[in-house]
RNA sequence: CGGGAUGUUGCCUAGUGGCUAAGGCGCCUGCUUUGGGAGCAGGAGACCGAAGGUUCGAGUCCUUCUAUCCCGACCA
């Protein structure tokens, strides 16, 4: 491709919205346009890296016997409805309706498309293992689009689910994706973790998430310095010891006014007690139903473990009104002593550590000190529902110390069994002519989100530097001197050489000054650039750049495409 | 949805209530230049986010709306 034909545009004013590098030099180098929050068009620079992207993911899943199919992305609300989904997805569930006044929606995930297709052709055993995948558009009305790319509304997602005969096989097919996934991103020389997960919306119990680690990324991982465990911040769990509480220190429940004191903070403030002494009573609305939540004051709560622990498909604070009605009193003074016995309360393990606790009095401006856990209350279940932090012990080896990182999720594999097979009835004949239900698992990888996570993990203050897997093209030749024939003549004779041998080639043939070509071809990054200059070809010799390292070599001009091929094998 | 901020040409910015809204990047024409975002000359491009209002007079003040960005919940 020669830059005077190909469409694109550089800019070197950074736009005042962009905020993180990836979103920043995508649009810097061209590659994107903003149509509206969250939804971008790409030019070709962007379509180039992310065809290279689905072709690494086609080959990997192909090679694994997967199918490719391809899913209407507008579905209608009644398959939604056979899985529960239309009620439970939210807001980000794009919603519309027909002419006819239907209800549809653009599709965010495609289980219960995928599990129709499935259930009309499956009848026997000796169908499965079945593994279909799309790449496709994707629609979720995210309450904050941000970074570009990065969180964007409308993205490309490629989407696999497997149907099994039973659970073994299904974690086989779970394995077989994980591995996949593994080695997709391996390809594309990524710096990446899989780490234990948990599983939100999408259900099942058993998750890998895929996380390109990168400053910017949105997610906390803790990662054990010695062993193999690694989960994400929602899912991990702490190998810290439980500590007994002090039965000598036991005190008498008692009342003590605390009038307008509402918050952790302010109480601690007020009775001059550390927050780790203090319980907090937090409660939610989980699956429609309230549940309390107790916890030490200087923990968070955390939401994801609580909803996995119950096995619910949705989790959100309660509002005021049934806080009130739970309590009998106003906001911020829940506790746990005296509730409604029909009340779910879990209570966090950490709580039991210790006694004497102040907690809510569910009276208006009163707290209750000397609480203490054993005596004055009766948990429903007793969890960990807090957050493990950096430096505590790791769960697995129970040697090493948990280390923080930060990772963008690209990926995602989830073991989901029947949860969506069994409330669509996708089943099959077994071999004993018994009727079966299909056992499922999905898959995911963010293809547009993981072109913007190669950038935001490599680059530098000139630009993008792809790895030449997906890299818009591998290499550019630029004339540094239009008017001397003998540079025009060798950058096109070496452009064309390195085309007919498959290198994906740009050549930047614009009259412009040498500066203004190596500062364009550093922004987009190519890998690999040849700069032709009419001192060097005198003598037979071209300059061949690596953006990477910015090591610069002279090369033969007969070696050239030998020479380039063998460096693209490095990179 | 809660908290914060911002809308001036394709992009980045300036603009005390007062004359024809200013500059840089980019774009077009011509000349010059050609190894790290060149120079000169000329030119095109804005109903200042929208609608109301205050005022003799509004890009500037007020109200409402709208869009965008940042912090939180969501997630590939």
């Amino acid at each position: 491709m020669k830059a005077t034909k190909f469409f694109f545009k550089t800019y070197k004013e950074i736009p005042k919205e962009a905020q993180t590098p990836s979103h920043i030099l995508m649009h810097r180098a061209g590659m994107i346009q903003k149509l509206a929050s969250g939804i971008y068009s790409y030019l070709p620079l962007a379509l180039r890296s992310l065809k290279k992207i689905e072709k690494i993911i086609r080959e990997e899943l192909d090679k694994r016997g997967c199918q490719e199919v391809l899913m209407p992305a507008v579905q209608p609300a009644e398959l939604w409805e056979e899985s529960k989904r239309w009620k439970y997805y939210g807001p980000e569930l794009l919603r519309f309706k027909d002419r006819k006044e239907s209800d549809y929606c653009f599709g965010p995930t495609h289980e219960e498309v995928v599990t129709d297709m499935a259930r009309k052709i499956l009848t026997s055993y000796k169908q499965l293992p079945l593994n279909l995948y799309q790449i496709q558009t994707k629609f979720r009305d995210e309450i904050r689009p941000r970074f570009g790319l990065m969180r964007g509304r409308e993205f490309i997602m490629k989407d696999a689910y497997s149907f099994d005969i039973n659970e073994e096989e299904a974690k086989n097919s779970y394995k077989l994706m994980y591995d996949a996934y593994n080695a997709i991103f391996t390809r594309m020389n990524l710096k990446f973790k899989p780490v234990d997960a948990a599983t939100g919306a999408i259900g099942g119990d058993m998750s890998h998430e895929f996380q390109v680690l990168a400053e910017t990324g949105e997610d906390e991982i803790l990662s054990c310095n010695k062993c193999s465990y690694c989960a994400n911040i929602e899912k991990a769990l702490s190998g810290n010891e439980l500590k007994k509480a002090d039965a000598a220190k036991k005190k008498e429940l008692s009342e003590v006014s605390t009038p307008n004191i509402k918050t952790i903070d302010e109480l601690s403030a007020f009775l001059k007690i550390d927050p780790s002494m203090l319980i907090k009573t937090i409660i939610y609305l989980v699956d429609d139903k309230p549940v309390v939540v107790l916890l030490r004051g200087n923990e968070e709560a955390n939401e994801a473990k609580i909803q996995a622990f119950l096995g619910a498909n949705s989790i959100a604070p309660a509002n005021d009104t049934i806080v009130k009605s739970i309590t009998k009193s106003e906001v911020g003074f829940a506790g746990p002593v005296g509730l409604d016995p029909n009340v779910l309360v879990i209570a966090d393990k950490h709580v039991f550590e210790d006694t004497d606790y102040v907690c809510g009095a569910n009276k208006t401006d009163y707290h209750f000190k000397g609480f203490d856990p054993e005596r004055d209350f009766k948990p429903s279940q007793i969890a960990d529902i807090t957050f493990a932090k950096k430096g505590d012990k790791c769960p697995k080896c129970n040697d090493g110390i948990l280390e923080e990182y930060r990772g963008i999720e690209v990926g995602q594999v989830f073991y989901l069994g029947t949860k969506y097979s069994s409330l669509m009835n996708c089943n099959f004949l077994d071999s004993d002519g018994k009727e079966q239900t299909a056992v499922m698992g999905c898959y995911g990888i963010g293809v547009s989100r993981t072109m913007a996570a190669s950038i935001e993990q490599n680059h530098d203050d000139n630009g993008i530097i792809w790895p030449v897997a997906i890299a818009p093209f591998e290499v550019a030749v630029i004339p540094v001197q239009l008017n001397s024939e003998i540079v025009v003549e060798t950058s096109e004779k070496i452009y064309n050489e390195l085309l007919a041998s498959g290198i994906d080639v740009f050549m930047d043939d614009r009259n412009e000054r040498a500066g203004f070509k190596f500062n364009d071809a550093d922004l987009i990054g190519f890998p690999v650039q040849i700069i032709c200059g009419s001192r060097l070809i005198e003598n037979g010799k071209v300059e061949v750049k690596i953006r990477k390292t910015n090591e610069k070599k002279e090369i033969d001009i007969i070696n050239i495409t030998a020479a380039v091929k063998e460096l693209l094998l490095l990179l």
